[in-house]
RNA sequence: GCGUCGGUGGUAGAGUGGUCAAUUACAACAGACUGUAAAUCUGUCGCCUUCGGGCUACGAAGGUUCGAAUCCUUCCCGACGCA
């Protein structure tokens, strides 16, 4: 049978993903999954540059102000509601178009990663993050040697996962990943340095001119802690535009660390979206090629 | 003009005779990534290197000393105070 085609679309921040998603999406009769670890919160708009009714110009957009900023929103669920909504999409004849710029989100579609399904468990958490990093592995290391061996053993966030996971079913499962029912045709959308770092100053300034600081306050009042606004992204605790702009260029930075190791992704500048199309046309019609 | 304090690596800023190529932070560069992922974490960061080490460096030039970023002298520059 043929794979059923899904594009993504992908990129560092600030590229013009959205509205080239938005495009591709008119052209291909295709709707928008969002790949945004914080866009999927209502309330979360100015910050994480989400993406207006009108620039969605009738393009119905999928995982976007799906949760309350009360719950904790994780990749696992990201995953699931990605996956029916691509399958939602396709069962009635049209094209998914991923369009995000959390990479690790991307993944755990198209690379259809499987994570171990131990919920959080606060009560141990909050005991382990008393713990120093030489510790926490210490403790690793005597549940699990194997995952021991290739955890980062400096990092807390994921030792202290590693150790819920282990507590609770024994081992960390070896990482698995399985084989995807859907083709992912992935375009990356790129800009020379320069003038991504403009793109962004420009961004960030907006970003404040449209009240960033007012959503900030509405978010407090609301009764979102400090704590849980730190967790929102930079953005969202004390901001001034050069913190921002500072930090937003280092993000950048590190998506595109990630992206780099995907040598599935087709790589563009946004100014050759015929080209772009172009290779979505030959994409699709090597597919139809396959299948005859 | 006199006096005081200061001039340190891309920046800020420690160090005040040896363990100093120089704490640290930031920036920069590279990287990792098993339910927090705009998160979290790692490495490099004077030049050269056969990775043992070699060379040049703490405003400039001299000097003291076995040894100086650190002490002395002169000069240049900056801040402040007095004229």
């Amino acid at each position: 049978m043929q794979k059923q085609k899904v594009i993504v679309i992908l990129g560092q921040t600030a590229t013009g993903k959205s509205d080239f998603a938005v495009k591709v999406a008119k052209k291909y009769n295709g709707e928008i999954i969002s790949a945004d670890s914080r866009q999927v919160y209502k309330g979360l708009d100015i910050g994480t540059g989400k993406i207006s009714k009108k620039e969605m110009r009738g393009i119905p957009h999928y995982l976007i102000d799906v949760v309350s900023l009360k719950k904790k929103f994780a990749v696992t669920e990201y995953q699931k509601k990605a996956i029916s909504a691509i399958a939602e999409i396709l069962s009635r004849g049209k094209t998914p178009v991923i369009c995000g710029g959390t990479g690790f989100y991307i993944d755990a579609i198209t690379k259809g990663v499987v994570f171990p399904t131990v919920p959080p468990n606060l009560k141990l958490r909050k005991i382990l993050e008393k713990k120093s990093t030489e510790e926490l592995f210490k403790i690793l290391k005597k549940l699990d040697t194997r995952r021991a061996k290739n955890i980062d053993s400096k990092n807390k966030v994921r030792l202290v996962r590693a150790i819920e996971i282990a507590t609770a079913i024994g081992k960390v499962p070896e990482i698995k990943e399985t084989k995807s029912p859907f083709k992912f045709i992935k375009i990356g959308l790129y800009l020379p340095e320069d003038k991504l770092k403009k793109k962004i100053e420009k961004r960030v300034k907006k970003m404040f001119q449209m009240g960033l600081l007012k959503e900030i306050k509405r978010l407090k009042k609301a009764g979102v802690s400090d704590k849980r606004l730190k967790e929102f992204g930079f953005e969202y605790f004390n901001p001034t535009p050069e913190k921002v702009i500072k930090e937003t260029i280092k993000y950048a930075k590190r998506q595109m660390t990630w992206f780099k190791r995907d040598k599935e992704i087709k790589w563009f500048e946004p100014i050759e979206s015929k080209a772009i199309l172009a290779f979505l046309n030959e994409s699709s019609d090597k597919l139809q090629v396959k299948l005859k």
